[in-house]
RNA sequence: GGGGAGAUACCGAAGCGGUCAAACGGGGCAGACUGUAAAUCUGUUGGCUCAGCCUUCGGAGGUUCGAAUCCUCCUCUCCCCA
């Protein structure tokens, strides 16, 4: 995996980038539409590549080791045959499941027993063989194997956590030194930054995380519900600290206007559910503000979802109509909104790459920032 | 013509003398959701000058300290028999 630099914003640490994959290049600022079961709920992969127009997805190890399973996985050739997505692909390491399924596992510095939420089975994950699952899921980017830490965490489970993520770190680095891919082309780990909202434990992580020479980092344990000046103050804290010239990815964020000030602190790479959960819950995200479709005030709006919209689905149906398929639990209402959520997404940030590269972001940035906050 | 059952808030449906402005569903309205145990979850849903008061359980009377609940008549629905 490489990263070029192609340009800088005078004005904040905002930069515009491109890496390159063995299933092609992506284009950064980027985010990463989720697809934990191996699908980005609700569209066709189709849809997500010439629609959405996304570079690169996620899955998540967690769920697709119990699910399809490893079997199935490496019978097919990995996750990209699976699924028939042929561009980049990123797993999660199951580090988030640590935290979102905490009462239903056990951590100790060896690693993690989980119990299956599906059918109450343990499993154990060790940073060793969390790598060898994404060994066998494929993707071209894997994450180490971490704990998302909780918010709030008090101080000396924070320290106590992030010792153990750096200990996880480096034997996920030893396993993969140690093992090769299985499907032919190349798979960067990335390490994840964690420390909770301590500025000295996101310093001591980032300079460790740092340190190790990865392909790309990433900062995790943020957007668990602490102050979004919280957020930022250790994004930017901790992008001052990882190398310039490796990609940074923001684990889990967020909302339009996280993202674009994420991307003011130098930030590469995003992922988040939001766009398709919030999606088929009727929330819209448009280049005008914030849309509840569900709300009584749309059910007469024949007007297009958004006049601006990248995707397809904005010009093609109504508000009014969205609204009557959501408010119905009408399966196309969910993938509608998800689609349209995802495309603004993916508009979003190509926006922010091409005023990176005029050199007027930062102004774009606060202009386009308060917008996507409104609450239409 | 004869016999029986029933009418409760937007809808369905509990309640069968006081703790009932009335359970529970649905619908309506609003909110939440950030590396997905989420097509999920939460709040609210008679009115008002709102820790109190007013009007409500088909209609009109009555019994009672007190009635959605008991009695009488009326209106309307549904079922069975002829």
């Amino acid at each position: 995996m490489q990263f070029n630099l192609v340009s800088k914003d005078p004005k904040s640490a905002a930069r515009a980038g491109e890496i390159t994959t063995d299933h092609g290049k992506i284009n950064t600022p980027i985010f990463m539409p989720v697809g934990t079961a191996g699908s980005v709920k609700g569209l066709h992969i189709h849809d997500v590549k010439t629609d959405v127009n996304a570079e690169i997805i996620l899955g998540n190890t967690y769920h697709l080791y119990l699910r399809p399973g490893l079997d199935i996985l490496h019978q097919v050739g990995g996750l990209h045959k699976f699924n028939g997505w042929d561009r980049p692909i990123l797993t999660d390491s199951g580090g988030y499941q640590v935290y979102s399924l905490a009462d239903r596992r056990k951590l100790t510095r060896e690693g993690v027993v989980f119990q299956s939420h599906i059918d109450g089975s343990k499993h154990q994950f060790t940073p060793e063989r969390v790598m060898d699952i994404e060994r066998t899921i494929g993707a071209d980017i894997i994450m180490a194997f971490d704990e998302c830490t909780p918010y709030p965490c008090d101080y000396k489970y924070a320290a106590s956590s992030l010792d153990i993520t750096h200990h996880w770190l480096d034997r996920c680095v030893e396993q993969v030194k140690n093992t090769e891919p299985q499907y032919g082309y190349n798979q960067a780990l990335f390490p994840i930054v964690q420390g909770s909202t301590y500025r000295d434990l996101r310093v001591k992580s980032a300079e460790y995380i740092a340190s190790k020479g990865a392909d790309g980092n990433a900062i995790g344990g943020l957007s668990v519900g602490e102050p979004h000046e919280d957020m930022y103050e250790m994004t930017d804290l901790v992008c001052r600290i990882l190398p310039d010239d490796k990609p940074r990815y923001l684990m889990g964020v967020g909302t339009p206007a996280n993202i674009l000030e994420s991307i003011a602190l130098g930030v590469d790479m995003f992922d988040c559910v939001m766009p398709t959960r919030n999606g088929r819950n009727g929330q819209l995200f448009t280049s005008e503000g914030i849309i509840n479709i569900k709300n009584e005030k749309w059910k007469d709006d024949f007007s297009p979802i958004d006049p601006n919209g990248a995707s397809m689905v904005d010009q093609v149906y109504s508000k009014a109509y969205l609204r009557h398929l959501i408010v119905s639990k009408e399966i196309l209402g969910a993938m509608i909104a998800s689609q349209h959520n995802l495309a603004f997404y993916l508009w979003l940030v190509r926006q922010a790459r091409e005023h990176i590269i005029s050199g007027d972001f930062a102004s774009w940035k606060n202009v386009m920032a308060a917008k996507v906050n409104n609450r239409l």
